[in-house]
DNA sequence: CTGAATCCTGTAGGATACTG
DNA sequence: CAGTATCCTACAGGATTCAG
């Protein structure tokens, strides 16, 4: 795969999966591809994170331009989060990411619980040898 | 995005986006998309990696089904990883989403130095204030 | 050479309280 | 409502040492 890329690169792809991977980024991307969003909105929506998660995700991906903030200067405050051009576009990747991720999932799942098996076995043998 | 997949599905992406995104384990896989390898060659070759995380990485992986772990009983031990069908699968919405990384780095770059800019001069108009 | 085990540290991130 | 600031903890992960 490296053939076509300098490592460079490489650090940089694995940089930003990096980025995507704090557990909360891809949540909040999927929640604004229906449109945008308000803060409370998303906070109701990505289940779980925190408020203060939500406003670093927030400033990371506007500062990285895949989302836009758009502030309305109202009583009480409105802010409205949309997923830029970039943003947008970034999709398709992420969709290919997860149509892999359905595709295998089965298999994956059988993986895990044959070597998780295979692991029990093992650690009951030395088990044995240890009694 | 999600119109498509259910919740609990982007929950799955999310999750397998988050053991993808530790910072290892895609330079491991594109290392190995060029040929099997010893433990000490991607020791060598993933730079910076510490042993007890490629071991980690490796076995993650292996549990995974993404690589296959075989063990030649010589003296001193040899032992290679190499990417399973599935793990070669793996490769293309990889190259998917360093493609799209790729074509957007300079845009994010841009994007990014901006927010800085911006964000030094709020700084700076804070501190003008504070003075 | 290929690991497993132990120790130690930085930091990610949750809970909470406060502001405009 | 939409944040910021502070505190606190658990865990990720590096360095080191031991073992087969």
């Amino acid at each position: 795969m490296c053939d076509n890329y300098d490592m460079t690169k490489c650090q940089t792809v694995s940089e930003m999966l990096a980025r995507l991977g704090d557990k909360w980024t891809v949540l909040v991307i999927m929640m604004l591809a229906d449109g945008p969003q308000r803060f409370s909105d998303l906070k109701r929506s990505v289940v779980g994170i925190s408020q203060r998660m939500l406003t670093l995700t927030l400033r990371s991906l506007e500062r990285d331009g895949i989302v836009a903030r758009t502030v309305h200067p109202t009583v009480p405050p409105k802010v409205e989060y949309a997923l830029t051009d970039l943003g947008c576009s970034f999709g398709e990747p992420i969709r290919a990411l997860g149509g892999w991720v359905f595709t295998h999932h089965d298999r994956i799942q059988l993986a895990r619980a044959e070597f998780d098996r295979r692991n029990e076995v093992d650690t009951s043998n030395k088990l044995i040898k240890l009694g």
